[in-house]
RNA sequence: CGGGGCGUAGCGUAGUCCGGUAUCGCGCCUGGUUUGGGACCAGGAGGUCGUCAGUUCAAAUCUGGCCGCCCCGACCA
């Protein structure tokens, strides 16, 4: 393994997948398209996990599971779901194998044919709206806010590993409601649930926004999406939450009974987001050092590295080491003490920067003498000298620093490649020359829309939620716009 | 599905044009010296060269088929 990473200047694209692959995240598995999560990304997504969790259930929302499996008739029972969605579906057409007889070695039991095909979910909502027709009868049955952790197939043409996998985990959140008005109100909360997780603890900032007819998720009346920025200056859709309306309800029967005792097609919400956030995370914040990881989701967040010589001066220094990491996890931080005797002292920092851990701290027979320890944190790269004494404390101060710092940072680079463009030919250049989001004025129609995507490769990220209303002309075709849109390249 | 590239030890590779039994680096194992930014010395293990067939005295190398993966596009979270 090569020790230099190739740098973002050079090879954006080449520079993050070596960097998966170099910071253990995840590597490619023997199946086209679909990736092994190791040990040190799945504990970043199970950080992900568990705070996202906690917010679904801090906001009423409770967990289920359903099948993977999805009998291919409920398809064809929401017609835009199903066309969105057709051509990315892997299915199950039989059940057994068998040795083939002339000994060539397991086929296919063509006798074992199943009547009905089943789908490999690429999202539940049919399966799960043919359950919830049997969960409710009345208003009284409503409002239903449910979620589920889950793994999707979709058969991509392309894949990258966690932005775009054959394979992907996520979860999808499925509620069912009264009114219109409670259920916009639903898909607007989980989208703003979203928005916290992405800038609190990712440290990434987002646009709100609203997708335009075009971007919008088969079978919704509404898509909302969180947008961020990688530091290549493309967008990546980092979340989303959909207004579903009565489409599912009127496609699987599912009615209610209202307090006028009027039976009524049920208003339904599903939002979701997936191990791609692991790519976001990667791609904001990373350096051509490697990863660089916000404190809190860091799968540990301090790691200490002992220097020393011999068993004897390891012991002393343990001594010291231990204590200060019961002061820190005292104080819920995690820490990991690295005292193998089988890495030296160099190769564990480049290790650990490559591994983004936030903080390292250094101790030696020089420190043991001075009451000392060295603190090297893993954004800015910048080493001090602190006193032990209260280490806890200082630490603690420093991961909301770098937390915050990173937040900063990213802000400040999406600001700096944000543009307005006003004429087609300004619009092009900042594309060509400084990729970034493009704020335009857009006359509203799906033709200008889709010219501009076929002409530059650049789509409408979103509407901004509380967009400023302004007069202007359509970049495209001059007809008249009352606001800007976000235009970028995506990912 | 179009374009490009690749398949040789755990990883990364040389060798392929011009056929003669596989190179180098990292990693791994043993011993020793080391340890404040990816240590050094000595010794060692590890390969049906993607796969099938053909040509040949002889194939990683030539010919044909097949399989797989990666990258760039179209499609998409």
């Amino acid at each position: 393994m090569s020790k230099e990473l190739t740098t973002r200047e050079g090879n954006y694209s080449e520079w993050y997948n070596e960097l998966v692959a170099k910071a253990d995240l995840a590597e490619h598995s023997a199946v086209k398209g679909c990736m092994v999560i190791k040990p040190y990304g799945y504990a970043i997504w199970e950080k992900m996990q568990a705070a996202l969790d906690k917010m679904f259930k801090d906001t009423g929302h409770v967990n289920a599971y359903f099948p993977l499996f999805i009998p291919k008739s409920f398809f064809s029972k929401e017609a835009s779901h199903v066309q969105g969605f057709a051509k990315e579906c892997a299915v199950v057409t039989h059940y057994r194998l068998k040795n083939a007889e002339d000994g060539s070695g397991i086929v296919v039991d063509e006798t074992a044919k199943l009547d009905e095909e089943l789908i490999i979910r690429p999202t539940s909502e049919t399966i799960i709206w043919n359950t919830y027709r049997g969960w409710i009868q009345s208003y009284r049955d409503l409002p239903l806010l449910i979620n589920q952790w889950a793994n999707v197939v979709r058969w991509e043409m392309r894949t990258r590993l966690f932005l775009r996998t054959t394979e992907f985990l996520w979860q999808e959140g499925h509620t069912a409601h009264a009114t219109a008005a409670e259920a916009v109100i639903e898909t607007e909360k989980m989208l703003d649930v979203y928005a916290d997780f992405a800038e609190q603890w990712m440290a990434i900032p987002v646009i709100k926004g609203i997708k335009t007819a075009n971007e919008r998720f088969a079978g919704a009346i509404e898509t909302y999406c969180i947008e961020a920025m990688m530091q290549d200056g493309k967008a990546l859709q980092a979340g989303t939450s959909h207004f579903l309306g009565q489409n599912f309800a009127k496609a699987f029967d599912v009615k209610f009974a209202n307090k006028e005792g009027k039976q009524d097609f049920v208003w339904a919400t599903s939002w979701g987001v997936s191990t791609r956030l692991m790519g976001a995370l990667v791609m904001s914040h990373s350096d051509d050092k490697g990863l660089v990881l916000p404190p809190k989701l860091a799968p540990f967040q301090v790691v200490i590295v002992p220097i020393y010589k011999g068993e004897e001066q390891l012991a002393q220094i343990s001594e010291v080491v231990l204590k200060m990491k019961k002061a820190m996890e005292a104080k819920g931080i995690s820490v990991k003490y690295d005292d193998r005797d089988t890495q030296r002292p160099g190769w564990k920092f480049a290790e650990y920067e490559l591994k983004g851990v936030p903080v390292r701290i250094a101790i030696g027979a020089r420190d043991l003498e001075n009451g000392t320890v060295e603190v090297a944190r893993r954004d800015t790269l910048e080493k001090e000298t602190l006193q032990q004494a209260d280490i806890e404390t200082k630490i603690a101060h420093l991961l909301e620093q770098i937390q915050d710092n990173l937040y900063q940072k990213a802000r400040t680079m999406r600001e700096a490649k944000t543009y307005k463009a006003d004429t087609y030919e300004e619009f092009k250049r900042i594309l060509e020359e400084t990729p970034g989001f493009v704020m335009a004025h857009w006359d509203g129609t799906p033709e200008s829309e889709q010219k501009i995507k076929e002409e530059t490769k650049a789509t409408i990220r979103c509407i901004p939620l509380n967009n400023k209303q302004e007069a202007g002309i359509c970049i495209y075709s001059g007809k008249p716009s009352t606001q800007r849109v976000v235009f970028a390249k995506a990912y």
